[in-house]
DNA sequence: CAAGCAATGTAAACAATGATAACATATCAT
DNA sequence: ATGATATGTTATCATTGTTTACATTGCTTG
């Protein structure tokens, strides 16, 4: 490819700036986050990112927008791969949640922050909710293939995810002091502890 | 009480900085906190609190440290409560817990937040985990007197600490969509959600 | 009790940042 | 081609965290 020397427009700079966004995110942590650096990395000048954003706070609701796509494609493909086995769907969309946690952990706070729900983030919600219901998808149908004893498919749902969101944020804000001394394989650990809440549903045997 | 007309000293500007800093973060959240504000309320000028604290990051540490301080007493303060009933004593927890993040989330959420662990927030961490010890040791107690199953209280511990984490986060997050509609006693749905969780680990009846 | 010392508060400055406005340049429809 | 629109630049401003030099108070010690 070509590349000429500086164009005045960049050409992508929305997607351009998502993406050094999420790398100095990475990098620095939110609170290190300046709209200027972002700017910056993407070789564009401090006033430019305003022509795609409306402020810095919209730019972080549409890194988190993106961020929930990804997560509900991939639970989505999680649970198209294992067909009747909710366990196995459950333990794949696990490691997909603590992956992205891990991953990238400011990122992941942003995804899960306050929200101006009214205004600048009004497209998020719907997204954050389209993965809480795919998963409450898994459960019902779980119940009504009699794999899983029948209770309320929301509730069961929202006990998988506070779980699974509580495993997360203590993960990657580093407060599971004994279990997150080195050598210590953490994340089999939350996994397995999700495995065995989502066990718990079963139809005993 | 007399009230002297504005003392070049303030007698008690760590503590009045404290509680500024706690009521603008209820106030405003944690991205609109300044310590120039803080300074304000607390009637002092904008450099005094660099007197009492090393920077903005060590007080919002103080305050974590107090917080945790906090929860761990209302922790003790429950188990003791409640001699022999460990079921009752997580419930009296899951409320103090839920509690506190409802009250003031952006304090709870500078407690859990992300730290300097070496430097800044060295003193935070040990009462952190006092909390959970404070939580293994009710496992503990409960599985050596037969009224939970056998098996690792750490484990069980923390299964039970992320659910309760993850259902305060998205509380306070707002990432309960449906749940959290007006009219809906949101806050039983999440005690009865930990309720049964502490259930399952009851020896069956 | 007075002198001086340490603690505590003030005021003025600086650099970094989010945001806006005036201006410049490229792209596109007609 | 030409104007209109989109996109990028530069200059500027208010706010904020932080530091430094100075002022005031309280406490200790002779």
């Amino acid at each position: 490819m070509k590349t000429k020397s500086k164009p005045y427009h960049h050409g992508d700079l929305r997607n351009a700036l998502l993406q050094a966004a999420l790398e100095l995110l990475a990098e620095s942590g939110q609170e290190n986050l300046s709209l200027r650096e972002v700017a910056l990395r993407a070789g564009v000048s401090s006033g430019a990112p305003y022509r795609h954003f409306e402020n810095k706070e919209a730019l972080l609701a549409a890194l988190a927008e993106g961020g929930f796509r990804r997560l509900e494609g991939a639970m989505a493909e999680a649970i198209l791969k294992h067909p009747r086995h909710p366990g196995r769907q459950l333990r794949a969309i696990s490691q997909v949640y603590l992956g992205m946690a891990e991953e990238n952990p400011p990122f992941f706070k942003v995804m899960f922050g306050p929200y101006d729900e009214e205004a600048t983030h009004k497209d998020v919600m719907p997204v954050c909710e389209k993965v809480f219901w795919d998963l409450t998808g898994i459960f019902a149908k779980a119940m009504s293939d009699k794999h899983f004893r029948k209770q309320d498919p929301e509730r069961s749902a929202l006990s998988y995810w506070a779980l699974l969101h509580g495993l997360s944020m203590l993960l990657i804000d580093r407060k599971l002091g004994g279990f997150q001394r080195p050598g210590h394989p953490l994340m089999g650990l939350l996994l397995e502890t999700a495995e065995r809440h989502a066990q718990g549903f079963l139809i005993s045997v």
